[in-house]
DNA sequence: CGCAGAGTTGATACCAGTCAACAAAAGTGG
DNA sequence: CCACTTTTGTTGACTGGTATCAACTCTGCG
């Protein structure tokens, strides 16, 4: 019942605790924060979470961790690089649920039946640390704090998975449009980048499908914000000139110094 | 460090038994589904559990199970009546993020961060099980079972929460209202009622804001359905004559009959 | 009976989807 | 390394669906 030896307290001069001095490390370098970053992890804690976790592997782009109907196998957490998850629906065209960033789990939409419904796919050469579901769910059940963690981490999802509905409810474009930049801007930074000049990993045509928008209109909304100066926009190289301004324009008051057609 | 008593495998003729029938009956008939109906949970599961739930509580039309804002406290099975929760933009204007029949939990947006970011009002006369969170969580601390079931059921909730993305994406307006037709229909079926005649707990107005579109799109959505002969509604009475046609509408094939307006 | 809230229906304007041409970048193979 | 192809992104013209404004109906209720 208990595979993994416990080391609740260990004094500091024990030599075991270099070990997860260095896995604790590990942890927090590499991005593995939606299980390990937060508070509330201890030593043993994150000791046993450390020998579930497969090291880190390459995926090369355009690879799939995983297809629709798939059986919850892993959960992934992203390392390198940048997943979409697609969902494809009875009519063909594929529809995208989300991406992922350096840091952030993959796999979850599996949680509630078993199987994976969508696809994750590498959008960059990407690494991922994998995370057997079942080693994890009975090392959360001996160790309450991991099972709270997870609990929170999941709930994180949930939130994320309502902004991307509030994303779809804004019914005119350009507020979507600034509502996503300034989100994977936000995530972008929180993952170790700049917060201000970005590389997005993603298309426009993955970007208008998670916008529910026509691709063009996609490139039409960042041609406009690039006109009114709020961003600089070179292909997939973005650079943020005007965060405040961005952020107004995603939440409510449509371009307060637009209609510049008008002057001109 | 465990307050509530073991009574794993009991004798069938042990008195105790009794009292485990009757509470696993009340879940079930109390449609206490999403908690307690699921296979897995064993007779000792479902004691611990139902020790933990407060018992039905009457909540008026109109009322509030908690604020935006609020710490988490509860969970919240519904028991009767029908819930919304909406979410309070920074411009003022409510989005509702979903709607809740018997049967359903309530609150789990607060998992996240362990404060709710949404406010969960009664669309009618209701009643709830209340669930304090703490408790929940420590018995699902001690009893892998449960904790798995709890996953399973917030993954649930996921997956809704993308099928919601999945209407608001499909960009004609009929096939998200054949959507949400299609899906509240099998959601009452399920919570015990008829999946052809329904009493939608909502409005109109909550309908739109729900799926984006305009108060006005939706009436006139519904008005087309029915001159299709797909349903027949009056008010909020809603009654699905074709079911296949509505499954048709919702999944890509806009109106195969439309035009009707040409011929008559 | 009149009032208020909810729902329906009509006319109009506009945003965004569609089709299409073009430009730029990234591969590909000689 | 350069021509060629393919992919990706941008921009324009046009159309259509839906938001908006507004009038009206219906229901329940005091």
């Amino acid at each position: 019942m208990a595979p993994w030896p416990v080391m609740d307290t260990l004094p500091s001069n024990d030599p075991r605790r270099l070990d997860l001095e260095r896995l604790r490390r590990s942890c927090a370098r590499c991005s593995l924060q939606e299980l390990c970053r937060p508070a509330g992890i201890g030593a043993d804690e994150l000791a046993r979470l450390e020998d579930v976790v497969r090291r880190r592997r390459p995926v090369a782009r355009g690879e799939r961790l995983f297809h629709a109907g798939d059986a919850l196998g892993s959960l992934y957490v992203g390392r390198e690089g940048a997943f979409k998850t697609v969902l494809v629906t009875e009519d063909g065209d594929e529809q995208v649920l989300g991406f992922h960033l350096p840091g952030e789990l993959i796999g979850l939409d599996a949680l509630g039946s078993g199987q994976h419904r969508c696809e994750a796919v590498a959008l960059t050469e990407a690494s991922v640390c994998e995370v057997p579901y079942e080693r994890l769910a009975s090392v959360a059940a001996q160790l309450p704090q991991l099972q709270q963690h997870l609990l929170r981490v999941i709930g994180q999802r949930l939130e994320r998975e309502q902004d991307h509905v509030g994303m779809l409810v804004r019914r005119q474009a350009g507020e979507r449009i600034a509502l996503f930049l300034h989100g994977v801007s936000h995530r972008v930074a929180q993952a170790g980048g700049s917060d201000t000049s970005l590389v997005l990993p993603m298309s426009r045509d993955d970007i208008a499908r998670f916008l529910g928008l026509a691709l063009e209109t996609v490139s039409r909304g960042f041609s406009r914000l690039q006109e009114e100066g709020v961003i600089r926009v070179s292909g997939r190289r973005v650079e943020i000139l005007d965060a405040s301004a961005l952020e107004r324009l995603a939440h409510g008051s449509e371009a307060a110094p637009a209609r510049r057609r008008d002057i001109a």
